[in-house]
DNA sequence: TAGGGTCCGTAAACCGGTTTGCTAAACCGG
DNA sequence: CCGGTTTAGCAAACCGGTTTACGGACCCTA
């Protein structure tokens, strides 16, 4: 027994069948092609043998993978940290499950994305919050793969899932004018190459409704109004904080999503002030959990579940039909008002 | 152009630049083998023509698939619900990333575990929640892959990473003891095949925990003070209701996820009775927003990402070295009391 | 000038399956 | 008994790469 354990592979079920290896692959895909009787009996042989086809053999004639990919231009160590995340999984996973995809995470190795692409083995890609300048994006088109675009810009020619991200800002931001706030910071998530004027583009869109929002009503939104760090709830504990330093004593935070704007109730908690009482927060999301924080969060409710879903849905009929033209959905956002915000306070305002 | 766009294959560059295939592969894979000129060359002439290697055709001469594969019991779309699941797999994609993996999810495809594992493609599995007795893990041993199992049983021969269950189930049900709760309700989480005392192992941990300590402080735990469900915030809330619809009044729960305490605190409130007031709450996890709840949790701690990433790092020890006997790691528990226990109330209490 | 090393490149085998003709035998009605 | 149709199974090509074993050219040394 000094042999290593090789695995069996057809041509060892054959042999001991006495048969051919076409024989015995017909046996697993095509059993009709055979005599019963020998379909059976190489089927015995090889569960007896422990014969089990190499996938990766099957994939390689087949061209299919049976998987699908989701693309993400961050660390899924990062990205997971953040409970929009994994509800927008469950969305993908929903669906691509129902339709016997695997699920195949891609995301960047030793730094590179592109990397990343090529070693992945999917039939097609959700991309999570790419922007159409995102080179990567090239690097799969190129590839052949069938893609489709999450939380991107839809200008370019692939299909696309976005919300109404501009419009969710602006109700945000008039809910709280509504309140009489005037003093108002954001919190606004850090993308790769959140840098330049292209470039997030779920960013750009909600910070374009913020400020113009607010601009209408007359209230500037300086950049020094604005920090920036990860979706998570770290990362909104940590831009507030640098807003407080920076001796910023705003009223009302606008915050990209959930997981920042809970971070920030934390922050502005450990500080000693109050929510709503002395600072109101927005949210934008409506994660499960944003009903059941202290305060209730006041956010913007996007449907997370429903964009991983129509995502994949969308992948799939590229990958079968492949459309004339690239197909682009957008879904609603509404404003959903708890806990979190009320009317600015009249003490310790300036 | 009525030609289909076909891959561009090794082959076709190995012509274009009138060198062998060989050269090309060298070129890519061992460019010291080749004439530097040559190699450029090459290099220039593959990527004008837009040729990448095949991943597929490439793990099939390699004998590896350079991504690591997470094997769960359940449909992806109840897993990802539950915000553990998301730092779990942050803890995962961490070590996984640093090492220059990627991640592929493997779930019951149509119903059928054993379907999903073989037509998956890794290179290793981390299984969370399969229980030694769970026939997919002789699947998964005889497909020869490296494995470890997270939250079984650690009976078996794979290498494995735990936690404390039973001791942090002790700790739940000592504290609400000690706060004189003596009618407790528990929250069980609901596995695929939960039925049966050798059932889900950590489910199995949890609840020995918390039945012992009541046990010896003279409370007795009966079958109908537990409620089973999924544990995500929609399944504690409706675990919670069908204890209240047969009549039950506890007056404190003990939940085996944050998920569920979540949705039981949402349930109560919906009974119009306050947490800890009228009912006590104690979760398990301590996922991160677990103390920003409304009212912050008490909950039993685990350290679900670093479970991630010892897992992680286990299975590449495994793969790589292959240790002689199979290691076991049992990470620890420990409570964390925040506002959602209390005092059991006299008011109202039988 | 023979012998021995590098350097550069190639042909062919190989990884483990699927699929496309093709053939030989059995069957079938007339 | 004969031509035509099924039925059952096989050999070989193929998917797209990697790797081994080999050989020619060139250089150096004794």
């Amino acid at each position: 027994m000094d042999q290593v354990a090789r695995r069996v592979t057809i041509a060892d079920v054959a042999e001991r069948a006495g048969v051919s290896k076409t024989a015995v692959s017909f046996a697993f895909n095509n059993p009709d092609r055979l005599n019963s009787a020998t379909a059976t009996r190489i089927l015995d042989i090889a569960n007896e043998l422990g014969y089990r086809p190499d996938p990766v053999a099957r994939m390689l004639t087949q061209r299919k993978t049976g998987s699908i990919g989701i693309l993400t231009p961050q660390d899924l160590s990062v990205i997971f940290a953040n409970p929009f995340f994994g509800t927008f999984s469950a969305g993908i996973a929903s669906v691509s499950e129902e339709r016997g995809y695997g699920l195949h995470f891609i995301s960047p190795l030793h730094g590179s994305l592109t990397r990343a692409i090529h070693r992945a083995t999917v039939d097609g890609v959700v991309a999570i919050g790419l922007t159409d300048d995102h080179p990567e994006i090239d690097e799969v088109r190129r590839a052949g793969l069938p893609m489709v675009l999450v939380d991107s810009a839809t200008t370019g020619d692939a299909a696309s899932v976005d919300v109404d991200d501009e419009g969710g800002a602006r109700l945000a931001a008039a809910h709280l004018l509504e309140l009489g706030h005037r003093d108002i910071a954001v919190l606004a998530i850090d993308g790769p190459r959140v840098a330049g004027s292209g470039g997030h583009g779920v960013v750009d869109r909600r910070l374009r409704g913020y400020t113009e929002t607010l601009a209408e009503a007359g209230v500037e939104l300086t950049d020094d109004a604005i920090a920036v760090g990860p979706a998570t709830v770290d990362g909104g504990i940590e831009a507030f904080d640098r807003l407080w330093v920076a001796g910023r004593r705003p009223s009302a935070i606008l915050a990209m999503s959930d997981a920042m704007a809970i971070g920030a109730i934390r922050a502005i908690h450990q500080r000693g002030q109050a929510v709503p009482a002395d600072i109101s927060v927005v949210g934008f999301d409506d994660v499960d959990l944003a009903a059941s924080t202290d305060p209730p969060l006041t956010t913007v409710h996007q449907p997370v579940r429903g964009k991983g879903e129509a995502a994949v849905r969308l992948l799939l009929s590229v990958m079968e039909g492949g459309h004339a033209a690239p197909v682009h959905r957008r879904l609603e956002t509404r404003l959903v008002v708890r806990s979190s915000t009320g009317p600015v306070s009249q003490a310790g305002r300036r």
